[in-house]
RNA sequence: GGGCCAUUAGCUCAGUUGGUUAGAGCACGGUCCUGAUAAGACCGGGGUCUGUGGUUCGAGUCCACAAUGGCCCA
């Protein structure tokens, strides 16, 4: 006996019966364990960030790696699944600063970095147990006993190892380079980071004049250095507008800015050497822009007084706006940054440049090598000077009127300023792309600091050939997205000027600068006169700053740089790091590289994909992960990004209490192509459940209630099934193995959509054609080889729906295998999880029969359609139906599915009509009497309406059957029960019920159908069937077993 | 500003190498079926297949451009 299963289940009480289950029995570590020394299937677990609490969009990825993992476990590899944690880095670190209420790096130091860093550690540790709680419950089955933890020692030696042997390599390098920075993290972003936070800004549009000295038009003996600036003249024999008109008026150069904070770091102006420039002049002044702008800028006022080339004007020198020298700040040279003396009559150059664009602005751009990347490198190769007025809180420095004003609220002051000087040609809005932090929402500033590189670049050819060898999911990354990026390499920044970090592990001599890179604690503690390091050991910030020792060179005082890692770095370490290699584990680490495979949402191209792939090809010359599943984003309803600042994260705890972790895994699994972004609605969960989980329960639920009712006993070894005449059988069995191969190949290309799609497809054909047209053979009294033959494939489908769902509804499939198989069968394996995934018989497919019953379904389809359209109910028998094939195939199909057809839309006899052209057949039916007609492109029937006396009372007794069963139901007899039926009625109900006496008796299990009055306690409805009253009742007899005793004999 | 992906019914999505009248589920209205079903069937309303051009005998499908959204890069 099977145990008995309710159709009304409540899920998420069921899963958590079963998470107990697995927990006791310690399924997951025996279904790993079980494969040992099966091909090994490596899997890398991307280390969530824990600095907040796991969201619905959090178990999309979690979800596609379990299924994989279960499934590479159910073909018989061995797939260990180690869990990861990423735990530090800015994430963390803001997290906590919001909880303590910063909102800047100087209360961190003010608080104490100590302080600070055991704050990060607990809040880390804190949502590593809430995302364990979460994994748990969606059934992601991951080994979160054992898992690394970039905070852990260990792991951080084993990054310093790394940064060793790149070190070694001469791979890591310490550059001057502008970098974004946010001013209120205090630190550089990643160039991945920095993507993260564009957005779109509005900021000032502003056309600044830059005095030009001596002015252009001034003769020789007015020149106050270098030789006057003889701009030729073109041959526009325009004598009035001639340079050298009127040497008293000053000339200008227009530049465009947004940025009007960068104005007092400005040290040159750049032109295209290749441009036409144009002299404007107005009553005033002179004007100096490209030619091209003239018209989109407008300029009142002025006319056109003379052109000359960018070339030339690469020979202008002007006067800054601010000379920094009058408030307090310090101009440096490039690249040597030595400070230069104060000069009262500074000028700057007007240097040519390839960048300069004649597409916006003025064709004139204002250099700042201090904020932005191209000026800074154009400084290094003009040897421009440099001036950074502005601090790394984006402050204004020095003893401007604007000083120390944050750089964004400085912008309208530093206008008025040059506005008052009459140095503000123009002032407007502009609506722009701009970036900010991804964290706390700062407008990034670009801005020139010392900072540690990787050279990734110097392995880019390997990065882009390794990158060839990976299978991506979907293909179009490989030389799409990641591809572009490879190509497109450049350097990582990869230090970080923070606190909560694997601390950068460079010592540097204060005395002569030496640096050394110190690969391991061992070799950190073999250093002559160490000195600060405590114990019990903690590599992190504060403690390993205060270990100090002799430098080799001079004996000076090595101290570590104050720099912490990019935890982007952490996470890319992993393969090497999770195993504490190469300090421990060699040959764990060995079996583990590469990668079989890893799986992460699509924006990770620039951030873990592409950091491990960094590390590996770095150290090891390969890639390390050889197939990649990347997933589109779960979105909200609205389509919009889920994320704790906007407040539309939804805690999957809600919806799993409501509908249970499987509604919420198969929801995920077919809502979308893994790739593309799932619109999360909680509705559609629910939707969801009803049409696949509830559908499979209850086909399952039916098998058990009439399985128990007939005490079948599947025999497991033989399979009944196959030796079954009946063309339903055969079907379904082909159809389960059509399934069965399908669903492998779909899991082999790391398509667990596909798969699921079509597990749904065929459970809503089990479910609604198999079971529907079965169910007549499930109810007869009779034993017979037939039942059993719908027994045992009813049987045989479900127990192997239960592992093809396995790796993706691990719950529901758990719950059919142990009472299907498990509950009768002592010596099968204990759990679902430990059995071996289906193999499809590729013999039993059989697809012309496929093709076949479709038909049929069609057909019985467009005669129901007929039906309606006559207003004739299926209940009323009908004498024939005519249809339409187009092949001798079809006619052959519908002939051997005859028997469906007849009982779907309720007929006696069906004849086919062989027929080529749709038309032909149109027009012989729509004009015969008595006939209903429908059909579509391909097929049509048509319906004989009439009815005969004999069938209008067949329809009655049906009519009786129906509401005599929906008696039962509502007097709560069980389905097994046998009554004793009253009725009273006219002449001829009467006449009906006698007719059909064994029919009724039969179909409503009635020990006697008695023309009497009810008796006391029995349940009586009146009902009218056609006009007709009747007063029908029912009550049970005690015999309740008696069909199941009768049964047993049988067997 | 550049790249990738997407855009099909009110909503969520299918739609194969270009080929008859573009489908399904949900929701809505109606009818029916049902002693497994939180179900199912049939009918109906609901579509400028995002738009504009182009290639083709023929375009939801291929090409170009544009719009919108998501992701990525600046």
């Amino acid at each position: 006996m099977f145990q008995k299963v309710d159709s009304k289940i409540i899920f998420p009480q069921l899963e958590e019966s079963i998470l107990r289950f697995w927990e006791e029995h310690m399924i997951f570590p025996r279904s790993v364990a079980a494969r040992k020394g099966a091909p090994h299937y490596v899997f890398y677990e991307g280390p969530p960030t824990a600095n907040g609490s796991p969201g619905v969009h959090h178990v999309l990825s979690r979800l596609f790696k379990d299924v994989i993992c279960r499934y590479r476990t159910m073909k018989g590899y061995y797939v260990p699944r180690k869990a990861g944690w990423d735990t530090h880095g800015l994430p963390v670190e803001l997290e906590v600063e919001h909880s303590l209420g910063f909102t800047s790096k100087s209360q961190i130091e003010d608080y104490g970095v100590r302080e600070f860093n055991e704050h990060c550690r607990r809040s880390a540790l804190g949502y590593i147990r809430e995302w364990e709680a979460m994994t748990r419950r969606i059934g992601y089955w991951l080994d979160i006993e054992q898992p690394y933890i970039t905070m852990d020692n260990d792991y951080i030696e084993s990054c310093w190892w790394i940064i060793k042997e790149l070190w070694n390599k001469g791979l890591v390098y310490q550059g001057y380079k502008v970098t974004p920075h946010c001013p209120r993290c205090g630190t550089s972003l990643s160039s991945h980071e920095v993507a993260l936070g564009y957005a779109d800004a509005e900021d000032p549009s502003v056309y600044i004049k830059f005095k030009v000295v001596p002015p252009v038009i001034a003769s020789p003996d007015l020149s106050g250095r270098g030789n006057p600036i003889e701009i030729p003249r073109y041959a526009r024999n325009d004598t009035s507008c001639q340079f050298g008109a009127d040497p008293g008026l000053p000339t200008y150069l227009l530049a465009w800015t947004t940025t009007p904070w960068t104005l007092p770091g400005n040290t040159a102006l750049a032109v295209a050497p290749q441009a036409e420039y144009s002299l404007m002049a107005c009553p005033q002044d002179y004007l100096i822009l490209a030619r091209t702008i003239i018209d989109r800028i407008k300029l009142q006022d002025y006319t056109e007084a003379g052109i000359v080339s960018g070339e030339t004007l690469t020979s202008l020198r002007y006067e800054p706006l601010f000379n920094p020298h009058n408030f307090d700040v310090l101009r440096l040279s490039l690249p040597s940054l030595n400070p230069q003396k104060p000069e009262e009559s500074l000028t700057y150059p007007v240097i040519g440049a390839d960048f300069v664009s004649l597409e916006e602005g003025t064709g004139i751009v204002h250099i700042a090598p201090a904020f932005g990347e191209v000026d800074f490198n154009i400084g290094m190769e003009k040897g421009l000077d440099f001036v950074q007025p502005v601090d790394l809180e984006g402050k204004i420095s020095g003893s401007y009127s604007f000083a120390a004003k944050f750089v964004k609220d400085a912008d309208p002051l530093i206008l008025e300023d040059l506005k008052l000087r009459k140095l503000l040609y123009r002032s407007e809005k502009i609506i722009h792309t701009y970036p900010f932090c991804w964290r706390c929402d700062s407008p990034l500033l670009y801005y020139a600091k010392r900072s540690w590189y990787i050279k990734t670049t110097a392995v880019k050819d390997r990065l882009i050939s390794g990158n060839a060898e990976i299978n991506w999911h979907p293909d179009y990354i490989k030389y799409g997205r990641f591809g572009d990026w490879l190509e497109n390499n450049v350097d990582w920044a990869f230090s970080r000027e923070r606190y909560w970090g694997t601390p950068l592990n460079i010592w540097r001599c204060s005395s002569c600068a030496n640096c050394e890179c110190i690969g391991s604690v061992d070799e950190l503690k073999r250093k002559a006169n160490l000195q600060g390091l405590e114990t019990p050991l903690d590599l992190h910030r504060p403690y390993i700053d205060k270990v100090f020792f002799s430098c080799s060179k001079c004996g000076g005082e090595m101290r570590r740089v104050p720099e912490v890692i990019d935890c982007w770095f952490d996470s890319g370490a992993m393969p090497i790091a999770q195993w504490h290699y190469p300090f421990e584990n060699e040959d764990k680490f060995k079996e583990n590289f590469p990668a079989d495979f890893i799986c992460e949402a699509i924006d990770q191209t620039r951030g873990w994909f592409y950091s491990l792939h960094a590390i590996a090809t770095l150290l090891f010359n390969e890639p390390c992960f050889k197939n990649v599943l990347c997933l589109g984003h779960v979105l909200d309803a609205q389509g919009e990004k889920m994320s704790k600042s906007r407040g539309n994260v939804v805690d999957p705890e809600t919806v799993i209490n409501s509908y249970g972790a499987d509604a919420l895994r198969w929801y995920m699994l077919v809502s979308a192509t893994p790739e593309e972004n799932h619109r999360f609605s909680t509705e559609m969960v629910l939707e969801t459940m009803k049409k696949f989980l509830a559908t499979l329960w209850n086909s399952y639920s039916f098998f058990t209630l009439y399985a128990n009712i007939d005490c079948f006993t599947p025999r497991s070894s033989q399979d009944e099934e196959s030796q079954s005449t009946s063309l339903l059988d055969s079907w379904i069995i082909s159809q389960l193995n059509r399934l069965t191969f399908e669903v492998t190949k779909a899991l082999d290309n790391y398509n667990p959509t596909s798969a699921a799609r079509q597990i749904e497809k065929f459970v809503d054909d089990l479910s609604n054609w198999y079971i529907r047209r079965s169910r007549r053979r499930f109810w007869k009294s009779e034993n017979d080889g037939d039942k059993l033959a719908a027994y045992s494939t009813l049987y045989y489908c479900l127990v192997t729906l239960s592992r093809l769902l396995a790796p993706l509804t691990p719950f529901i499939a758990e719950a059919i295998y142990q009472n299907l198989v498990r509950s009768i069968d002592p010596g099968a394996k204990e759990s679902v999880h430990l059995t071996d995934f289906p193999v499809a018989d590729e013999a039993k497919i059989d697809d012309e029969l496929n093709r076949d019953v479709e038909l049929a379904m069609k057909i019985s389809s467009l005669g129901r359609a007929a039906r309606a359209k006559a207003g004739i109910k299926v209940r009323q028998p009908l004498s024939s139906m005519v249809v339409k094939v187009e092949s001798e195939e079809e006619e052959k199909a519908l002939n051997r599915l005859t028997n469906d057809i007849l009982a779907e839309v309720n007929i006696k006899e069906i004849s086919i009509v062989l027929c080529l052209r749709t038309s032909d057949f149109g027009l012989r039916t729509s004009s015969m009497p008595g006939y209903s007609v429908a059909g579509d492109a391909k097929y049509q029937v048509a319906l004989n309406t009439q009815l005969t006396p004999e069938m209008l009372c067949e329809g009655m007794s049906r009519e009786i059957v129906r509401r005599l069963q929906n008696m039962r139901r509502a007097a709560g007899f069980d389905v097994a029960d046998y009554i004793i039926t009253y009725y009273q009625t006219g002449e001829q109900v009467k006449q009906v019920v006698l007719n059909f006496a064994d029919y009724i008796k039969q179909e409503t299990l009635s020990w006697e159908l008695l023309d009497a009055p009810p008796p006391d306690g029995a349940y009586s409805e009146k009902h009218y069937i056609s006009g007709n009253e009747i007063l029908l009742a029912i009550s049970k007899i005690k015999m309740q077993n008696a069909k199941i005793q009768s049964k047993m004999q049988n067997f």
